[in-house]
DNA sequence: TGATATTATTACGAATTCGTAATAATGTCT
DNA sequence: AGACATTATTACGAATTCGTAATAATATCA
């Protein structure tokens, strides 16, 4: 058993590694890291966030999101604006710049994944995302206890 | 179709964040790193290697190889030895204490990971495994070309 | 043998991420 | 109001990883 386990979880972060290269390959050639991209996209599927808020759907700690932040601010893709009702966060949204530009590039990144994903059938991939959920879910209730 | 594509790959990439994250704690309480963990347990399951082999099997470019085996060095726990057969590699071996720690905490790391994946049965580890494995041989086809 | 390509390693600066502590605003409870 | 806990952010040093270029030994081949 713990043969194909240990296998397994070599499988699951191999794999891992490989996909997040090769995306994060696509994303340089537009000009931004992996965790710029994401950011972004969050941004524009989810709505303006604050950084705590942020920190947590992409799990980097916040100090480590400032400096992505600053970079993106820098790029004039982002904008930072204190919040009336919660003087203690600012709220971070899209510039129209910002807007414009992950929007183009989260269509193409979709044309991208789906490449990826071709060599499974939906009912495989819809399988391997509920199994890796729970074992994620698993490893977070672990972690924590 | 992209939708699921889409939460899939989101789910992959965090899962194995979830489980990278939990095992590197477990490792930290070693005094390991992760990377450090990987590169003693292939030593021990693969036996003597050149730095570039080791580089190979976890993805890693030797450039930055080299720090992690500068500070196993530093810990006593790996060799390093010219090579008769061909003088422009060093191989990389395990110390006795070295060999004797890695035995020790390979043990208990396994079954660390059986608590993991019991959440999923032997047969959808499997399934999980040679889906997994597919998705990153395509990205890492498609990384190259 | 000499020229050239290949392989393994190293040097080194830069990018990225992390962890801990400090600061400020807010919420809670008496 | 005052004491205390909580939340969001920032500051900052350290750890880790990456990418590119330089070096040295070896292999190949005309």
């Amino acid at each position: 058993m713990s043969q194909i386990t240990n296998k397994t979880l070599t499988i699951l972060l191999k794999t891992s590694k490989h996909v997040q290269s090769y995306l994060g390959k696509d994303m340089a050639s537009y000009g931004l890291n992996p965790t710029e991209f994401v950011t972004l996209e969050i941004l524009l599927n989810k709505g303006p966030q604050t950084i705590q808020s942020i920190s947590e759907r992409i799990l980097m700690p916040n100090s480590s999101l400032t400096y992505v932040i600053e970079n993106l601010l820098g790029k004039k893709l982002i904008s930072k604006k204190t919040n009336s009702k919660d003087k203690r966060a600012f709220v971070i949204d899209l510039t129209s710049s910002g807007k414009e530009l992950i929007t183009r590039l989260f269509k193409r990144h979709e044309q991208t994944i789906e490449e990826l994903f071709n060599v499974l059938s939906d009912e495989e991939i819809n399988m391997v995302a509920s199994n890796l959920k729970k074992i994620g879910l698993k490893a977070q209730a672990l972690k924590e206890k």
